[in-house]
RNA sequence: GGCCCCAUCGUCUAGAGGUCUAGGACGCCACCCUCUCAAGGUGGUAACACGGGUUCGAAUCCCGUUGGGGCUGCCA
């Protein structure tokens, strides 16, 4: 490993959806392209909204990804791997690591207390809005005389600490978007310690980057109007800044920002809903980034040798479902009917078509048929529910719209006496078999195949769209076919 | 409102001045295959936001307009 190091610093406010993913996986990809570290920190400084429950569904949907981290949490303990723990910023908090940066911006007169209450705070910029100017903190408080912080301190006044910062120009390159400028006489003083002691995001994240010896910051662009604010943190602590690339969004179908509405797109609802990861790493990684050629299809291992940040693209991209569909059909018909077989099992058992001591083997022939009709894997149930039980039968149903009912009729007798002579010894026959049987029946009443193919389908599946006829004896049990091939004949008399 | 980012088919994108009567993929439509569905094959639908420049030549460069998004918190 060399010493590139990217983070990345989920805050544990929210669950895991599809946007955060994306975001980690292009850090991932870039660290281990690169052959650098990918580091995972948790941003909890805000305790009021942060809780176990989304670091637990952060790491665990990370993981299921595959998005392995070199350094950071280890999911269900207390413990961390890597040489910069603890990775929860509340801990390095309590750990006093903050308060030497914090100390070095007093001495260098770069910090203040601000004393203004948030009523205060509120008529100012009020009083701003009336005369159409932008609404910032004034600076009130950055030259408070001495007895004017007296007087606050005995009034028992709360304050925060704020970061001074200079009426200049911050401007910087961005890996992604390219040159950036920002006139900081626009921005007001930011705080960077509430009045409670706890420093805030735009100050531990510089601090943590920092000694952390991040290198590379990959982040979503609702960062960018917080990035000069960072780089006068860096400045003022007197350090350099690490290279910054900032990541088009990706929006909602309705166009917003994915982060505001995640309960529709955790990851965790795409995984119980039936959605391997192959196609979620495929979809996220095709949303905002293009190799250039005309692959679409690619593993993460894949992603890992050839993605690149300079082919990621400016623009936002709106996440739509469809596509992900077809990649995840894609992906269900890539991978191997074992590893799909044991993906759908978990459906079957909710559905209650297994139960624990289920046959593998005849589950994996069913699989097997109807594999490639999968989209989501939860489709599997209403796909292969007549493999484990009788469905209603509708006898109007087994009526091909080109025969009728005596030719319907005739083609199930025949194909029934012809199984019948069948013995049991060469019971199953293969597929070409099984054709050329039905193809028997249909030539001794002279029938046409959707006197014979269509009824035998419709009475083994009890459905009009299935796998062929011959596929389903094939697996289903021979009594199994005989009797609702006998059932679906009596249903018409 | 202010600041910032962005702008190729409905969606994801290729395109880094001439190879563009703009390519691929998803979706949609049609046809083929066929007892059905799916898969597969073939074909089709559909875009350079607008206006000025620069240039012999612009989807590509510049400016403006419009549109979209983000930020504007003692959230991250």
């Amino acid at each position: 490993m060399n010493n590139i190091r990217l983070r990345f610093p989920p805050s544990p406010t929210g669950k895991f959806h599809i946007g955060s993913a994306r975001t980690a996986l292009f850090s991932y990809l870039y660290a281990r392209k690169m052959g650098g570290t990918f580091v995972l920190r948790l941003e909890d400084t805000d305790q009021s909204r942060s809780t176990k429950e989304f670091e637990e569904n952060i790491m665990e949907g990370m993981e299921w990804l595959g998005l392995n981290w070199d350094e950071g949490p280890i999911p269900g303990t207390n413990k961390y791997k890597g040489d910069f723990a603890p990775y929860r910023q509340i801990e390095r908090f309590r750990e006093g690591l903050y308060q030497p940066y914090i100390d070095k911006l007093f001495k260098e007169d770069r910090a203040y207390y601000c004393y203004c209450t948030p009523e205060e705070l509120e008529e100012e910029k009020k009083a701003q809005a009336e005369k159409k100017e932008a609404p910032k903190y004034t600076g009130k408080c950055r030259e408070c005389s001495k007895e004017k912080i007296e007087q606050y301190e005995k009034e028992g006044r709360s304050k925060v600490v704020r970061l001074r910062l200079n009426p200049e120009i911050i401007k910087y390159k961005d890996i992604i978007k390219g040159d950036i400028e920002f006139d900081m006489a626009l921005y007001g003083d930011p705080v960077i310690v509430r009045s409670d002691g706890m420093p805030l995001y735009n100050f531990v994240v510089v601090v943590d980057d920092l000694t952390m010896k991040i290198t590379h910051v990959i982040r979503g662009e609702d960062h960018i109007s917080n990035t000069p604010i960072q780089i006068a943190i860096y400045k003022a602590l007197g350090a350099g800044v690490p290279e910054f690339g900032h990541l088009p969004l990706t929006l909602t179908p309705d166009k917003k920002k994915m982060s505001k509405r995640f309960g529709d797109i955790s990851i965790d609802k795409y995984k119980k809903e039936g959605y391997l990861k192959e196609a979620l790493i495929n979809f996220a990684a095709l949303l905002g980034w293009s190799s250039g050629t005309e692959q679409e299809i690619y593993s993460k291992e894949e992603l890992e040798k050839v993605f690149s940040l300079a082919r990621v693209q400016k623009s936002n991209a709106i996440f739509d479902v469809e596509r992900l569909n077809w990649l995840n059909g894609v992906w269900i018909r890539k991978l191997s009917l074992d590893r799909i077989t044991a993906e759908c099992i978990p459906y079957l058992k909710e559905a209650k078509l297994i139960n624990d001591d289920f046959d593998r083997i005849y589950v994996e022939k069913v699989i097997s048929l109807v594999k490639e009709r999968l989209k989501i894997l939860s489709e599997v149930i209403d796909l292969t529910a007549y493999f484990f039980k009788d469905l209603v039968l509708n006898p109007e149903k087994l009526v091909f719209r080109k025969s009728t009912i005596e030719t319907t009729k005739q083609g199930l007798e025949d194909v029934i006496i012809l199984f019948e002579d069948t013995p049991m010894s060469k019971w199953p026959l293969n597929v070409d078999e099984m054709n050329n049987l039905m193809n028997e029946a249909k030539n001794m009443h002279n029938l046409s195949n959707g006197d014979v193919f269509w009824p035998v389908r419709y009475a083994l599946s009890f459905s009009e769209a299935s796998p062929s006829p011959a596929e389903l004896l094939t697996v289903l049990p021979k009594e199994v076919s005989l009797k609702r091939l006998k059932a679906a004949l009596k249903s018409l008399s």
